[in-house]
RNA sequence: GCUCGAGUGGUGGAAUUGGUAGACACGUUGGACUUAAAAUCCAAUGUCCAUUAGGACGUACGGGUUCAAGUCCCGUCUCGAGUACCA
């Protein structure tokens, strides 16, 4: 080779370098750029229209992002992206939930703080493990978004939970008012009661409330009356019933339960009596299942909310328990029953009551006590889970005592069963086997008559509950009434005899507010001889105090009982040392003011429920949560992305208060999200390896174990000994013709391969790391047989995740193909609300489309940039048109998926074209800039633009560039497709079917026949019948 | 059990109101370039039959409506998600 050969060949590498799509360098240079300028800083004055664009703010997590977290922050960045292109005020802000479970479990592991720990989770750095955390920003910030993080929120940080407090003593400070259906200030309330009483008030309040008249309330004392207002407080402190995972020790809110066992670690969770905190959603019950006729969520969504709401309609009804079962003392005493089907009253044959009520006790005769005793103990000793998994079982007890039937006066035996459940209406049944499965199953296994009260329905097998077809009989007024009209009458007639009434019930319980926790929002409470009392708002934040460990203490308190600075000085208003409480027996005397803080912190949908507002405020947030200002500009959220996990906790919650704040004139609007999208999960390709053990028939010592590929597997069970393992057993054992032992094998063994043991990104095993790993330790003596030194593992679907090792970080994503190349393979993985195996290997499709369109640009003398002044083609300008047409329907349909190979068939035209118009060019690099921001602020600048493509304006599509004169037109025989023929968009029907006919390949698929009909649909499609 | 969703090539997935099924990719096979590899490019690729021309079948299964069905209707099966004795 020549001096001069060996020259322009280095020159050429050279020029290739500069020119070459190099994503690294063009990704940090952009990332830094959007950073420094600030690009992505909304503002809350434009002349703009707004719009708000919001991610479920990610709990930071130790272990880091996998590929499927970003999934939904792309969507939601490209939809942002896109906004702003065409011309909105965009606020897409971003946040941590960074108070939380693990971050707990963590501390009390390696005695690390959780705000340092978190810390790391969120920034980088090293924890005292030694484990280096690259941290979610950093990660989050290599993928390219376009959060405005100058809103950034932590919810563990006193600024932000200052007014999550804050939040909270408002909802101590309100009660609800059914007259006016909306929250009120409790000062009303109070002034209300010194004036009239309490029989007046139509309010969400405890049930159990006696009525009192205005000289009663005002002759209460001070602790008698804040009892009564805590039973009507939206927040409210009460023994009630719930969830304890001893586990966690922790109480769970019902949605935080899974089959009977905890949400997070699957622990067990027992019923358990305990003061707590308690929000009483359900008085915005109504309210919640109305609001979501308005919002644009998935239909999937919005009923598992109305699920969880669990509206139904019927009639409380009282039965008179029977006098000569009960002593005295509890003569003319009722049980209340709930129904939805009052219209079948006269079908009841016995009435059944969960074995847990008091009144079991009471009514028992002394023959059935013993019976009705074991009963209960036999279901009280077992779980909740246990009773839901066995539904089967039929059990219960009868009580001995008699209720009285109240139109026919007639007796009904009471029994006890576990198929009612204490927790939901009264607790009690009456039942009526004809028309409900569950009555009906118990009255056959005891015998208990099942009286029909429907019209030519038989029962004899089960019961019926088709409310439709039904005709009610035997029921006295009751008879020849449908459904509808019975159920109205058998409500006005038991109101009449003062029986029962219409009563709409909700399954929605009030939600568990306090958790024996450390890391949570403290509460803002102190008590003053047992009553509870709020900390003034100008005093907050009540900070987190510092404990020695983060468990219970011995006394099993929660961990906030080990601060030895926990206590509160009203005098001073400030949290002073615990030693300065004076024991509430010294009395008034000796008070100083100093009392005990609440030990419980809040659980973690508190700070979740309102963050959405913070984001809107920037400016004021050491005076308000958010400016008034901000509220009323930025309003609700306009589109929020995010998993369908939270139906029933974050997404209920977060309406609930917000219809709470706005009820108080905190905020404007009524629903936090206006449209939601739910992205799908992505699944993880766990890699697995097969082995077998082979027997050697004439020892039992010889024994040899592989692992072997899942064909040569198969081919073993046919009797098939794949060559490699034939030529392995050879050289062991000599020629296979000398074989004096048949071989025998074991069923399979499959053993889990985490990804880091396999080839770049193929299912080939590096047999040799996988042999020296602490994986293959158990499988020490295998040999791993592999066809030309390869060995090819096998893939299944699961759920991404650390412990199953099939996790695909997009970090390592980005270093080798970029973070346009990974934004732009997340969307084209497929649609966005579906669940979908990631697989790295089809990621090189979408980055040659990336490198494609780079060459799209730099197409002149070695490969520099090449674009041109010259007037586009007529094909490039169709192209052109057709893709801002179908990239603009899909981005408004969500349909990124199909974008991208919009985009795909867009630069294969183009680059056939040879198109170098900058008239194309320039507009295809904006449609792209959403998906993939990086290159498109490359190629922009280097179209000569000195500000961010951010700022352009998205194309206008002009349909004129998409008329066509002629259409090839499918030419069909009897429904399918045999030949196209293109003929002119304005021939007639007529000439087309003259046209068609008269063609001579026509005439060949006819072959002599002639057609009964020829359907003619002009520029669709021709279909000759016969 | 109930509710909702989904079943399309070897794989991920297209097909907007019934109108050319399998776009766009991955993978595979063959080829070009190269000493070689990588990169890049070209071609083929639903299944079956046929040398070709071409033909038959084909969107989970069985029916139906229609000139025409992945799409609409009825029934069945499978998978996924949610929910679970809610009176």
């Amino acid at each position: 080779m020549t001096l001069l050969n060996l020259e322009s060949l280095s020159r050429k590498r050279k020029k290739h370098k500069i020119m070459k799509y190099h994503f690294n360098a063009i990704e940090a240079k952009w990332q830094k750029y959007w950073a420094e300028k600030g690009t992505f800083h909304a503002s809350n004055e434009s002349e703009k229209p707004k719009y708000y664009v919001l991610d479920m703010f990610p709990y930071p997590s130790g272990a880091g992002l996998h590929v499927g977290h970003p999934l939904g922050y792309i969507a939601s960045d490209v939809y942002a992206r896109y906004k702003r292109l065409k011309g909105f005020n965009v606020l897409h802000p971003q946040g941590y939930d960074s108070f939380g479970l693990p971050a707990e479990q963590y501390a009390i592991q390696t005695g690390q703080h959780p705000a340092v720990t978190t810390k790391v989770n969120i920034e980088g750095g090293v924890d005292n493990q030694g484990n280096t955390i690259a941290g979610y920003r950093a990660q989050l910030d290599k993928i390219g978004f376009s959060f405005d993080w100058s809103r950034e929120v932590r919810t563990s940080d006193p600024q932000y939970y200052k007014w999550t407090q804050w939040i909270f003593i408002q909802l101590f400070e309100s009660w609800y008012n059914y007259d006016t259906n909306k929250a009120e200030d409790i000062e009303d309330l109070v002034s209300a009661f010194a004036k009239a009483g309490n029989a007046q008030i139509n309010a969400a309040c405890d049930e159990g409330i006696a009525t009192f008249t205005a000289e009663e309330w005002n002759a209460f004392s001070e602790k008698e009356q804040q009892d009564i207002l805590l039973g009507y407080r939206l927040t409210y402190l009460a023994e009630t019933e719930v969830n304890w995972c001893p586990a966690l020790g922790t109480v769970l809110a019902n949605d935080e339960i899974v089959n009977g066992v905890s949400e997070r670690g699957g622990h067990p969770v027992v019923r358990k009596k305990m003061t707590q905190w308690s929000m009483r959603i359900s008085a915005y019950a109504e309210r919640l299942l109305q609001g979501l006729e308005n919002i644009d969520w998935s239909e999937s969504i919005k009923e598992v909310q109305r699920n969880w709401i669990g509206k139904s309609v019927g009639a409380q009804v009282k039965f008179k328990i029977k006098n000569d079962v009960r002593s005295s003392t509890v003569e003319n005493s009722f049980i209340e029953v709930f129904t939805t089907r009052p219209d079948t009253i006269f079908g009841v044959s016995f009435m059944t009551l969960a074995p847990e009520l008091d009144l079991v006790h009471e009514i028992t005769t002394p023959e059935q006590k013993a019976e009705v005793d074991a009963y209960i103990e036999v279901t009280a000793k077992r779980s909740e889970r246990d009773r839901m998994a066995d539904v089967k079982t039929i059990s219960g007890a009868f009580t001995g005592a008699y209720a009285e039937h109240p139109f026919t006066k007639e007796p009904i035996p009471i029994w006890i069963g576990d198929y009612v459940l204490a927790g939901y209406g009264t607790g009690a049944v009456m039942a009526v086997p004809c028309g409900d499965q569950r009555d009906y199953n118990f009255a056959k296994h005891f015998g208990i008559p099942i009286p029909n009260v429907f019209e030519g329905v038989d029962i004899s097998e089960e019961a019926f509950s088709d409310k439709a077809a039904t005709v009610i009989t035997n029921s006295d007024f009751l008879n020849g009434l449908k459904y509808k009209k019975a159920v109205k009458l058998a409500i006005y007639e038991l109101e009449k005899i003062g029986a029962g009434t219409g009563k709409t019930n909700y399954r929605l319980r009030d939600a568990v507010f306090s958790r024996q926790r450390y890391w949570g929002e403290p509460f803002p409470v102190y008590y003053k001889n047992g009553i509870p009392k709020m900390i003034d708002a100008q005093h907050l934040p009540i900070v987190l105090p510092e404990v020695e460990k983060y468990l219970p203490t011995e006394e099993g308190e929660p961990p906030l009982g080990r601060a030895d600075v926990w206590a509160w000085d009203t005098k001073n208003n400030k949290v002073v040392s615990n030693d300065l409480v004076r024991s509430s027996a010294v009395e008034n005397s000796e008070d100083n003011g100093v009392y005990p803080l609440e030990l419980n912190t809040m659980p973690g949908w508190a700070g979740s429920s309102w963050y959405f507002f913070r984001y809107m405020e920037k400016a004021k947030r050491d005076e308000v949560f958010a400016s008034k200002e901000a509220l009323d500009y930025w309003g609700n959220v306009d589109l929020y992305i995010g998993g369908s996990e939270h139906g029933t906790g974050h997404l209920l919650y977060s309406r609930f208060w917000v219809k709470f704040l706005k009820d108080r004139g905190f905020v404007g609007v009524d629903e936090p999200f206006q449209k939601m999208i739910n992205q799908g999960m992505i699944l993880g390709e766990s890699a697995f390896a097969y082995g077998c053990k082979i027997k050697l028939s004439d020892s039992e010592s010889k024994i040899e174990k592989f692992f072997i590929s899942k064909k040569d597997y198969e081919n073993l069970e046919n009797g098939e000994t794949p060559a490699e393992l034939e030529s392995w057993l050879e050289k062991k054992y000599g020629d296979k013709k000398q074989w004096d032992f048949e071989i025998n094998y074991d069923p399979r063994i499959k053993v889990r391969v985490f990804l880091n043991f396999l080839k770049g990104f193929t299912n080939e095993l590096n047999v040799e790391d996988f042999k020296n790993s602490e994986m293959f330790k158990h499988y020490k003596d295998f040999q791993v047989i592999s066809k030309d030194g390869i060995y090819l593992v096998e893939r299944e679907i699961e759920k991404m995740s650390k412990s199953k090792g099939n996790v695909v970080n997009p970090d390592e994503i980005c270093e080798q193909y970029g973070a346009d190349t990974l934004r732009m393979y997340e969307m084209f993985l497929g649609p966005l609300e579906q669940a979908k195996p990631w697989n790295t290997a089809g990621i090189s499709g979408v980055h040659n489309f990336l490198k494609k369109l780079w060459k799209l640009y730099h197409s002149g003398a070695d490969e520099s940039f090449n674009v041109t002044d010259e007037s586009a083609s007529k094909d490039s300008l169709k192209t052109l048109h057709k893709t801002i047409k179908k990239v603009e329907e899909d981005i408004e349909n969500f349909s990124f998926n199909t974008s991208v190979s919009t985009f795909m068939i867009a630069v294969n035209e183009l680059t056939s074209q040879k198109c170098t118009s900058r008239a194309i060019l320039e507009p295809l690099v904006i449609l792209i800039a959403p998906y993939a921001p990086h290159i498109a602020e490359e190629l922009w600048e280097k179209l000569g633009h000195n500000e961010s493509i951010s700022e352009a304006v998205f194309p206008i599509f002009d349909a004129s560039h998409l008329v066509e004169s002629t259409k090839n037109y499918p030419i069909s025989f009897n429904g399918k497709m045999k030949f196209t023929l293109e003929l002119p968009l304005d021939m007639s029907k007529d000439e087309i079917e003259k046209t068609v006919m008269a063609h001579e390949k026509t005439q060949m698929y006819l072959n002599g026949r002639e057609p009964k009909k020829v359907i003619v649909v002009p520029g669709k499609i021709v279909n000759i019948v016969g």
